[in-house]
RNA sequence: GCGCUCCUAGCUCAAUUGGCAGAGCAGCUGACUCUUAAUCAGCGGGUUCUGGGUUCAAGUCCCAGGGGGCGCACCA
């Protein structure tokens, strides 16, 4: 912060008016102020008052002044709490005296927090107003208050967020329908009989998904440690310990873009279930996005359609379409491409669609591109995609009757993906393969390829139960409801330092 | 990471071909006892993202850097 004789003239002057404040006595951040009702409960309680009507309720209320009117003995100003609802104030000579409303009109700023107390009425032009016959200074802001009538950059809002809330309804309502999708997930689980872990954040191997993690170090320990890229493997661990029925939402990790789908960050929920495949996973995961759309937005039982933030409509409802990506990639493709098809045919699909070939790319690695390409980027209503390539998918079980499949399934939403969810490979001899061909894969330049794991592999081992298991991005789940980028579902999204 | 594009007052934006940096809101001073983004009159407020360069003259043109947005690549 610069010394105060070069700040910009709307910064100096607050400052002055706290140094004012604080001269004459009067604290500018005092530990308490009178507060009896929130605005919205006065608002509630005296709902329907006629113009020009008093009561003789008379309650303390605080809020945020957003907006003022000050004639010369009357002033009004606008108090917004922090759900957003707002609440007249009128200070008259009359009511308050000729010192306190000398003193609002010279200390009170847009932005400030105050305090009032005084009647409830409704004022001759009909609107609910606490007739003040006391206020008080709560918080004197010293940094004035964006234009309320114009959006903020889109870099002032994700930058300052606290900012942002303060100006913006939808900024507020996206926190409230966040909070709500996450309790709608809790309340689902709980009832399922599905019990809440939470699983290492910082992993000595990262495991469980295809990413580049953060590297970080213990100073207690002198190891490296990573930030995690996904709980599964610590997950899987719990269900072989007889955990049948686990949940966990928390953060994951990964060293890779960023864009509008994309955080470096991100909420993730993963579930596994004993005793159940990837069929019943997909039903589960069907009814949690459902149950979530019903909590959350309000919507009705077999009514669940979003209204995004565009203004269009995403209708979750119902049962959800289902393809598999073999005969779906065969039949845009026009030609049969199958777990046999040799790489070099796909390789030769991938080139003539002018997509980017790597080197390293496995067979079902373009299959998987080429299936983007051509299939799910077009997908727009909830489509689980089924049965993947075995080469991608190291965790997962191969399928019960298609040769060179595994029983993987993919949620697109809106033409992102949503969800993941599998039939769990617990067969520890064929895990370790997998895995160890993974190894190989890293050691050869795959930066994504997942290390060997033998604490993990000693847990299969031991034995898990036949199970299923899903991922499902917490934030996306907010975009598939809202319409909105991952940035605006998440409260503060990482963001480069200003210069 | 690559390409395109933007960055001007506290906020949102304007500034013709390179020719005196402006508006609305906000702020300050004054008027006003029923306003609703109050109104009216007056006044102040600028490192035009940073650093170089070209030019008589740069917000504008050129180079380098920073930050944002969009697209591509990678990823979920």
């Amino acid at each position: 912060m610069p010394p105060v004789d070069d700040l910009p003239e709307q910064l100096r002057v607050r400052r002055d008016k706290r140094a004012r404040l604080l001269d004459g006595g009067t604290d500018p951040y005092p530990v308490s102020v009178p507060r009896t009702a929130s605005l919205a409960e006065v608002r509630e309680r005296h709902a329907g008052l006629a113009a020009g009507e008093e009561t003789d309720d008379v309650v303390s209320v605080a809020g945020r002044v957003v907006f003022q009117r000050v004639t010369g003995k009357l002033a009004f100003a606008t108090l917004q709490d922090g759900d957003g609802t707002r609440l007249q104030v009128m200070l008259s000579l009359a009511e308050v005296g000729a010192d306190a409303l000398a003193a609002w009109k010279a200390d009170v700023d847009l932005g400030d927090i105050v305090s009032a107390t005084g009647r409830v009425i409704q004022s001759k032009r009909d609107e609910l107003s606490v007739l003040a016959s006391a206020w008080q200074m709560a918080t004197k802001s010293l940094r004035p208050l964006p234009v309320l009538h114009k959006e903020t950059s889109e870099e002032t809002r994700v930058r300052q967020r606290y900012v942002d809330l303060i100006v913006r309804p939808e900024a507020r309502a996206v926190v409230r329908t966040r909070a709500a999708v996450v309790r709608s997930l809790r309340t689902s689980f709980d009832a399922l009989g599905y019990l809440e872990l939470e699983t290492p954040m910082l992993q000595t191997l990262h495991g469980g998904a295809a990413a580049r993690p953060f590297a970080t170090h213990s100073n207690a320990f002198d190891i490296e440690l990573y930030l995690r890229i996904a709980p599964e493997l610590f997950l899987k661990r719990a269900v072989v310990g007889g955990l049948d029925r686990a949940f966990e939402i928390n953060r994951n990790f990964r060293n890779e873009g960023a864009d509008s789908s994309h955080s470096p960050e991100f909420a993730m929920l993963e579930f596994y279930e004993a005793y159940a495949d990837y069929d019943v996973m997909a039903a589960r995961t069907r009814g949690l996005v459902q149950a979530a759309a019903r909590d959350a937005l309000g919507c009705a039982e077999g009514a669940e359609v979003a209204v995004l933030a565009d203004g269009s409509e995403y209708d979750l409802s119902g049962e959800w379409t289902s393809l598999s990506m073999y005969p779906s990639l065969s039949e845009a493709l026009g030609t049969e491409v199958t777990p046999a098809t040799p790489r070099a045919d796909l390789v030769g699909h991938a080139e003539r669609l002018g997509l980017g070939v790597k080197p390293t790319a496995s067979a079902g690695k373009l299959v998987e591109e080429l299936w983007e390409h051509l299939v799910g980027d077009h997908l727009v209503a909830p489509t689980f995609v089924r049965d993947f390539p075995l080469e991608t998918s190291p965790l997962t079980k191969s399928h019960r009757s298609v040769d060179g499949v595994v029983e993987k399934w993919d949620l697109y939403v809106r033409g992102f993906e949503l969800a993941t969810g599998y039939s769990e490979l617990n067969d520890p001899v064929v895990q370790r393969e997998r895995l160890e061909a993974q190894a190989r894969l890293g050691a050869a330049g795959d930066d994504e390829a997942m290390p060997v794991d033998e604490d993990f592999l000693r847990a299969m081992e031991v034995g898990m139960p036949p199970a299923g298991g899903v991922g499902m991005g917490i934030d996306r789940l907010l975009m598939a409801l809202t319409g909105l980028g991952i940035r605006e579902t998440i409260l503060f999204p990482l963001v480069k330092p200003e210069a």
